[in-house]
Parts: C-alpha cells; sequence; structure tokens
DNA sequence: AAGTTTTGGTGTTAGGGCCACACCAAACGA
DNA sequence: TCGTTTGGTGTGGCCCTAACACCAAAACTT
C-alpha cells in the first residue's frame, strides 16, 4: 500500500452510457462484469481513473479495454457521489455518454469484462451499482439534446436515408413524426446534403442517400442560429 | 498519514459559482483564499470533498464554511479533471452553481477564507486555478436554462415587480426584451401572482408586487408543457 | 407481363405564436 | 401645477407549425 494521504480519499471510477441504433430501435451497450462485486452481473462499461489521466482520457481508456470502442462520440453527463453506491468503499463516479454506429465497431470484451453486449432500451437486464439511475438520466439527457443539436447522426452510418434519419428521432423521442414535415425543417437546417448515391440493398423503391455537413454545421453555430427538429 | 490505497488516488473537491443579483446587474460570490496554492487570490467557494458526505452536501457545507450561505438553490454543473488544474498535485473538482438573493445572507468569510465579496460579473478580477473556465460554462449553462426553467425567482426577492423580473431577465440573456410581450408570455404560463401590495420607496408610479407560484409551476411540469421567456 | 408489395417522395392550408410598436396613468418633488 | 419617473396596457402582420393524402419507383410473385 504505498500510496498514503492525511486524509482518507474516495475512488473515483468513469462509467459510460452507450447509445446505438441498429436501424429500428434504441441499444444500449452493457458489460458482464469479470471481477469484484456484482460479479456476472450486467453493468456499465467503466473502471477507476487514473492518478495521471483526464477524465475524458479515463473514459475512452474504459471503452476501449472493455468492449473494444474506438473514436466515439463522447461527452461527459453527470456525477454521482452517493455514499452507498459501491458495497466496497467509496466511489464517486462521472458519467459519461457515448454515441456509436453498431455496425462500425465489433464489440471485444477484455479485461474486466466477461461479455459486451447490445440490449434494447426497452428490455435491460438487472444492473450492478446504481447504473439503473445513470442510464435515466443519460436517456433523458438524450432527449433534451437532440431537439437542438444534430447529435443524430453520430448514431447513422455516414450515407443514410431520411427515413432512417427519421426512424431515429422518433425511437429517442418515442413520439411519431410526420414525414413531410420533418423533411421540410431538416432541409430548412440546411446541414444534410444528397449523394449521387441510391439504396439498392432492401425491397421497395430505392432511396435517395444523404450525408451530413458538418462544415455548413459548424458556420451555423458560429452564427448563433436556433433550430429543433 | 494513516490513510493508504494500492492506487494514488486524486483529491476531490468541489467548487461552487454562486450567482446573485441586485436588482440592477448579475453578481458573483468569490472568496479570497486564506491558504496553499494562490493565496490571497480570488477564487471560487469551494474545498475537499470528505469521505463519508455526498458531493451536494460538501458543495452546501463549503457555502456556509466559506460565505455563511445557507439553503440557496444548487444544482451540479461539470467536473473538471484536468491534470494540472492544481499545482500541488491531481485534484479533480465538481463544479455547482448556485443562485442567491444577496439581501437575504449577510457574507460571513470563516475558515479558509479571508474575505467573501460579490463581484459585478462584467469585471471580474484575476482568479485562482481554472475557475475562469468554470465560471464560463456556468454562465453558459444559466443562459440556457433560464429560458426554459424559472429558476429566475431565486434570484429575486419573494416579493417582487415586474420590472425587476424583466431586468434579471435582460441581464443573464443580455438582450432587452420588449415589456408587453415579456409580460404577455409570463401571465400565459400562469406561475406569477399578484398581491395584494404595492411598491411605495422609489420615485415614480408604485408597481403591483407578484410572487411565484411554486405549487402551480410544479403541476405544471407533471403535465409537460413547455415554455420559454 | 401483369399485378402486388414495399418503400420513397412531394405541397397546401389553416391556425397559433411571435414580434414590433406607442400612449396614458400614478405618484413624487420642485 | 408642472415636470419627472416608473408602471401598465392592445393590435396587427408575418412566419412558423402542424395536419393532411396521393403518386412513383423498384422488386418479387405468379
Amino acid at each position: 500500500m504505498p500510496h498514503s494521504y492525511e486524509y482518507p480519499r474516495a475512488a473515483l471510477t468513469v462509467d459510460c452510457v452507450v447509445f446505438g441504433f441498429d436501424g429500428a430501435s434504441l441499444k444500449l451497450l452493457l458489460i458482464k462484469r469479470g471481477l469484484g462485486p456484482f460479479k456476472a452481473k450486467w453493468a456499465l462499461p467503466g473502471g477507476f481513473v487514473r492518478v495521471n489521466e483526464t477524465l475524458d482520457d479515463a473514459a475512452r481508456r474504459e471503452l476501449a479495454e472493455e468492449a473494444g470502442l474506438e473514436k466515439v462520440y463522447l461527452e461527459q453527463l453527470y456525477t454521482f457521489g452517493e455514499l452507498k453506491r459501491d458495497p466496497r468503499e467509496r466511489v464517486v463516479t462521472v458519467a459519461y455518454f457515448a454515441l456509436v454506429r453498431p455496425a462500425d465497431h465489433a464489440l471485444v470484451a477484455t479485461t474486466d469484462a466477461d461479455a459486451a453486449e447490445w440490449f434494447p432500451l426497452a428490455d435491460l437486464p438487472a444492473l450492478a451499482f446504481d447504473h439503473a439511475a445513470i442510464i435515466a438520466v443519460a436517456r433523458e439527457r438524450l432527449r433534451g439534446k437532440i431537439r437542438y443539436q444534430p447529435i443524430g447522426f453520430e448514431l447513422l452510418p455516414p450515407k443514410f436515408t431520411l427515413t432512417q434519419l427519421q426512424t431515429l428521432y422518433e425511437a429517442i423521442l418515442g413520439v411519431m413524426l410526420d414525414k413531410r414535415n420533418f423533411r421540410k425543417k431538416l432541409f430548412a437546417i440546411e446541414v444534410v446534403t444528397p449523394l449521387d448515391e441510391i439504396r439498392r440493398d432492401v425491397p421497395g423503391r430505392p432511396a435517395q442517400l444523404y450525408r451530413f455537413d458538418a462544415s455548413r454545421y459548424a458556420r451555423l453555430l458560429k452564427s448563433g442560429i436556433h433550430f429543433e427538429l
């Protein structure tokens, strides 16, 4: 026990709420714990923050280690510091939320995780610690955020159809949207541009493919535009 | 040094961005550090989290200890974990923001603080640590939040005039608002109720006094109403 | 080859909300 | 009583929003 301090210190961890979208419904990434309390229970990917890494770095490292995820959209969510949230000792956790395209990343469970899997948000297993509460906060944040920031594109492939985009918004907001009004507002924002390609692999009439125009969005942000869908 | 751990641990602190409103402009509460690094520099009130208190409790305790503030509106803001934000060692801080009616609380500097004072937001002194960055995040949050939640009432006395309320909104948002439109929207929300009193102490025509109707606001929230001013 | 299935794409209208805008009223002090 | 200061009130035009239904293109089936 080489590290000593004058006063007792809480341990500091990060936990990541990782959302994914498979084209039809929202999923959440969970890992099966290989160690410690709640062993073999499902939990959020996460772990201890090292003393020489930032919180963001810790979250990215844990995502890579426990699920094989890299280069995902990541944002700090909230810090949970209840006294008894970990049965071992005092642990404060900084929660993050992440957005991922499941098709882009093969899940690989390593280090402390025995498994990493996508679960439908509507049907989650029992969870370790206070992770259910953390997820509730993350869902709330996602709903609030998607209304005025185009984070939805992080969950879709680079080329997508407008129907896919609308289905995603409906999954997150939990309401049906009108197709014509959705497109009208979307085009008014001018952050998607049509490609020369159409979608071929599914039944029915092929759909125009679009891409997100990040540079145009950046310019919008600078001029302080307000939008929602 | 009685407390030892297998791995090194970051120290955990809380810092509070305390906003006040004196009827004309927004103020920020700062303390003059009595100890340690940045001694005699102005800083946010805050300090170390004890191992057996929650983050919220730590924030409230520090506000009471360093400035004599109690029972204020308090909300977690963001957690800052850059490696070198404290010159001594690795310190992670959970920032809070608080809303206070300056007239309700006499400032009392105790423990680690040599002084506690209100500063106009537009004219802050040089600050310790990364506190200037924390304040910037807090101002952004305050602006965003006041649009869709009636937190402004936390900054006003229990009885207030509509002109006072509007002046507060203008101070936070940094824009002028139209008096008639402001009142129209405010009355539409139905969260203020007129009192039988009028204001007498100032020149000019006396103004009707109002109070915030918290119970009506709670009912609104339940029915999921969306509003902004 | 014709019909069926599946998904894609488009325009109009009515109503509500938002913003701009100007004048009279009440109290006080000189 | 006149001037100064602050308080309080209503209308109209415009824009944005939400509601709404049909035809088009491709693939598959028979």
